[in-house]
DNA sequence: TTGTACGCGTTATCAC
DNA sequence: GTGATAACGCGTACAA
């Protein structure tokens, strides 16, 4: 690997001069410049971004810990890094181990961090590790870090406003003309529950809940959701399901019930994955903002990163879903 | 950040004492070495790698070149990670940008990888720009390189028998009783009609092709191909399509015009993708060894690290796909 | 306009 | 068992 020594014996000038070269900023001849670079383009020359880091003390690089790489997390993740590469940073990943949420495995996530030395840090959803605590931990490390749709209330991030999602939702359907909607799914998750509890009474629609315990197999889930609603003596016409994995178990079990979509019942699935668009009948759903959260958590980091003051209300953006309208409802 | 002169100076030994109280090789007394582990976790100490890999030439880091993130890309590079990860190495992504497919900025990747100087580079599938010429490019800068999934029969890599896989459907089916089959998706991409030809030729089965342009919109060219199918007068019991999005096409478009599966046709998608096991009815499909591609490649680039010589035949490895059979056949 | 010299944090070589 | 000291490649204060 070529460094600036090599081309700088080469060119017959010291290193000083071949750094000059490179710069924007620093006064050099033309021709020496030119000569320099010409031979660094013939030797493949590209800075050692370690020398650089160690040098400096600033690696212009963030770090994004990741833990399952779904389908809605990586469109995040790749939101941010388009965000982050636009003002010349780069992003590395970290994955989270996927056995277990023990301490002892924070640790050692706490510590790959620090040893990176990255400028900040996202800390994207998935997995069972408490990413509240992870990133309180990486905080308190002397890293800037901002978390992307966590999980409590009360930490700070980028959060997605799945109550007002929902609300959307049911609005929509009541302007459709459904009165008697369901809600179906895990009810110990309250984000989604809370706006279409708020929608109900507010645009006094009748309401009835398919409650579901476990969040492990949505489809399954969707389609025990499913029997709920035909036992039902007074069936909703609506439902708006956990997400599109649910409904995706829910249509599923109508269809094979005979049931048609959505004549007999609407249904509105919740994330808009890329699968959504492709179910029969293609399914309406609350769309995740991918976009919009990924750039959200790269602004708020570069904010944090600029020294700022914390906003009122701690570091924090609620970004809106969009509400997708297709063939299920 | 804390360095190892600070723990030095606190514990009134030398840097390199010091160094040594970290390493699980070299001789220190065990009273000093305890002490200066005690002082280092006091300090969360944590070892800078940027300076490590200045003074070693190892970074330990080997770098993902990712086009699109694709729910398939993802599962294997998610495996990769494991398995750099079980052998001390951590993994890097580099994005790559999407808009063009030009040299110029095949440059600046070429360019990004050689400032990063990882101990090997991994290139993922996705995105418009030419793979092989990135990963030849690459070695050429005397980085070791794998390619997933390349596209190009000449280059080496990691290589998924799409063909074999499609015969196995075709086998399937044909000992199901089906006896008309066709193929269904675009035919300029040849991977999978080729086993398909293979199959129907072995095994004696009538065969059509219903054969497609574009590769834009996939669910779009399943709805024309389910179009086709039912204009022909005598219509095949089984199609083979290109891939489960094409499949979902196919389908939609089957249950829009009342015909039923698997029961009027059976239908086999490709990839696996999670929404196959979700689809109405759950959609066979041959399934991407996405596990066992991430594992081979970081075999094959870990055989090129350690100076192997290549096999005969070049640095590659084909992996075979996977039958899967649910509720469309 | 160019060169000298130093330091970032680590590991490796040598002498004690 | 331990401690000076050098070196990795780069950026920068300072001198020429």
């Amino acid at each position: 690997m070529s460094s600036m020594m090599k081309i700088a014996r080469l060119c017959g000038v010291s290193v000083r001069t071949v750094s000059r070269a490179f710069s924007k900023t620093e006064y050099i001849d033309a021709g020496t410049r030119e000569r320099i670079l010409a031979v660094a383009e013939e030797l493949g020359y590209a800075p050692n971004l370690a020398a650089r880091a160690l040098r400096t003390g600033q690696s212009y690089t963030l770090l994004a810990i990741a833990g399952t790489m779904d389908e809605l997390h990586t469109a995040k993740m790749a939101a941010f890094e388009r965000a982050v590469r636009n003002v010349g940073y780069s992003m590395h990943i970290l994955f989270l181990p996927g056995n277990s949420g023990e301490d002892q495995c924070l640790d050692g996530v706490v510590e790959s961090v620090a040893a990176q030395r990255p400028a900040g840090v996202a800390v994207f959803p998935g997995g069972e590790m408490d990413r509240a605590a992870l990133a309180r931990r990486i905080e308190a490390r002397g890293f800037s870090c901002v978390a992307i749709d966590p999980q409590g209330a009360r930490c700070s991030g980028v959060k997605i406003d799945r109550g007002q999602g929902v609300f959307d939702a049911v609005a929509y359907l009541r302007g459709r003309g459904h009165a008697h909607m369901a809600y179906a799914g895990p009810v110990s998750d309250r984000s989604r529950l809370r706006g279409f509890e708020r929608a109900v009474r507010e645009f006094g629609v009748d309401a009835t809940i398919l409650a579901e315990e476990s969040f492990s197999d949505q489809a399954a889930g969707g389609a025990r959701a499913a029997r709920q609603w035909f036992a039902l003596p007074r069936r909703p016409t609506a439902v708006q399901t956990y997400s599109d994995e649910f409904a995706m178990g829910f249509l599923a079990a109508l269809h094979d019930a005979g049931a048609r979509v959505p004549a007999d019942v609407a249904v509105v699935g919740f994330d808009d994955r890329r699968f959504a668009a492709l179910a029969w009948p293609p399914l309406s759903t609350v769309a995740q903002p991918n976009e919009e959260v990924g750039r959200a958590a790269a602004e708020l980091l570069f904010a944090k990163l600029s020294g700022e003051e914390a906003p009122r209300g701690g570091w924090s953006r609620t970004v809106p879903t969009r509400l997708v309208v297709r063939g299920t409802t």
